[in-house]
DNA sequence: GATGAATGAGAATTCATTCAT
DNA sequence: AATGAATGAATTCTCATTCAT
């Protein structure tokens, strides 16, 4: 049987279809529902063809989710440069949520894997709820709510509303990355604001 | 070992050990993870006793869910009877959220399983949205938000912030039933209210 | 042993090998006397390369099975076709059971499982004794002994005559094709034949 | 729960209960396709009962065909000495086919075991074939077919044709003892005989 | 005489991973 | 660069059998 490399293969673009597939697969079936010799399947290739790129499929899982961080964590630090100081806090965050659900809408999958399949996430989602915490200690004479409602307890809320919503409402297209930061931000926010600025 | 009966055995005890188990190892590790050795490892049995008692690791999985949903079912149709018409939404809602987190803290290994691990969870979460979507229809009026966010999106983010906190707060034991439930109550209605009623 | 592909290997090779250990072995120790690992080892191979070739132990057995009966059955027709109208019943008879006999003593291990091991054989055996019922009732009127016993019997007795001389005479050797078909036929039709034509 | 002997039981009637039962499975399903926890479970007890009165499944097993061999032998010795040397070959062939018919017709489930499910039961068969070929061998003169068959040949043909027979048409009461000799003695000898003695 | 409870020993099957080409 | 072939190491599950009551 014909062995060796292929008409027209090119290394980069097998892996690349491996990890799209892997992509694909993982967040549709979860990490231990998907096989190896699903992943090579989707991609027309064998799995010997899997270890020349990736050093085991925990490995490959772990790369997959430290690429999802680290463009999470970029975002969070992007944003705060960008929005600066100029905003108040529920601006700020309103804008940092929609960044993150832009980045969600163009990377639907590898953020079902990220957000929600690896245990990862939970430091992550630590991380943001830090964030949020901050800003709303520092704009707290501004959230009436956050004088009787301990601002970890808040982010942490926000947070969870994120995660609900992204899943349900946003990667589902049933809302879109400015909408649901507009809609968390009322709920969280707004409302307030109207009111304190009457 | 030796083989057949043990001295003071029982089955009932047997059954309750593995179960027991059961839910502590798959709640901390996970359904994958958690292997029928480890199982009857924990509880000091053979795999043989385990198939006396459940007919298959999924199964036993199932049954786990079963439960757990039967017990919110449950828990969502009495609050409904006892609260009644009585009290306006964001009690109906508080009091409700009090006797689910109450329900939590007693079967807190359950809760991750039933709540976070199983994938039958998004059936019930549904569920939960559906019915405070109703509460909030029915009350709109006493809202302001609620005429600015669609009622959906508000009852799933709630959702959303009681799968967050439960997880980190309540399951930590940084916070308990009744607080949270009015912490949740704050963030999402009170603060209105408050507002409303000057 | 190294993990990986063996000098030399050859999928085809190793899966006529276990083909052939599985034939051996389920036709001297029986389906359920023989274990996958029998299989593997006699083939000095291992378990998961049992399953690179075949699906399961069961289905295993049946392809070879079906592979018997489909023999088996290709055999019935042909010979119809060469034979032909032109002889009478009895060397019609003698001429087909030669040649199911030389299949068998090509084939001794499977004729094993498949004629007797296998529950499938039954079937086999009817639509032999069906075939031979027909011969029998065409020619009826050469055979005084028709007249007495009732077809049906007399081709079942037949095929029984054939189960146990191909098990006692030839398979052990003490016969051979050409000359257990001509005792056979000598019991059940020569001997009238020529008293006949007396 | 209660334990321990229970009302109106004998062990006496739970070991025939339990012989019946197993007999009945072993000839349905088959010795391996049958669990000792079938059998008992067909009888009302439980496993450890079963190992009150016997010591093992196979033991069960055994002890069965010993019964059935044993049963079978003294058929063959009975019948030859009430026949005796009065009547010649195929009557006396005749006779004992359906003293063994008979008992088959009333052991149809023990028949199904001892004479087709055991390995055993080949033993059995040669030593019939055996005593037909001893009484072929005496008789020769008076069947022609014996000068042209193989006298082992001739009796393992019919002790074949027995086997068949008594599963296809005796114990599916198609046919019965008396008939069932009768036609096998027609095959075999009785054509001859008229025409030799016309 | 009988049972509830338990287990030793092994069965089939799966999957990530590796070797030789 | 890629693959055909193979395997180590589990893992679930079954069944005859045994012990304590």
């Amino acid at each position: 049987m014909a062995r060796g490399r292929r008409v027209n293969s090119s290394g980069e673009k097998s892996k690349k279809l491996l990890l799209e597939k892997a992509i694909e697969l993982f967040s549709t079936y979860g990490y231990h529902q998907t096989k190896i010799s699903d992943i090579v399947k989707a991609a027309s290739l064998t799995q010997p063809t899997f270890y020349l790129y990736f050093q085991s499929k925990e490995s490959l899982f772990n790369d997959l989710n430290e690429k999802f961080q680290n463009d999470l964590i970029e975002i969070f630090t992007n944003t705060e440069e960008i929005v600066g100081a100029t905003k108040n806090a529920n601006e700020l965050i309103e804008q940092n949520l929609r960044c993150i659900f832009d980045y969600f809408i163009e990377n639907p999958n590898l953020t079902k894997i990220g957000f929600y399949e690896a245990e990862q996430s939970s430091v992550l989602k630590q991380l943001l709820v830090s964030k949020i915490e901050n800003v709303i200690n520092d704009n707290s004479k501004d959230y009436p709510v956050a004088k009787r409602v301990n601002s970890n307890v808040l982010a942490q809320s926000l947070v969870g509303s994120m995660e609900r919503l992204t899943l349900t409402n946003l990667l589902t297209n049933k809302s879109n990355p400015e909408k649901l930061a507009e809609e968390i931000s009322l709920i969280y926010f707004s409302n307030e604001q109207a009111l304190v600025h009457q």
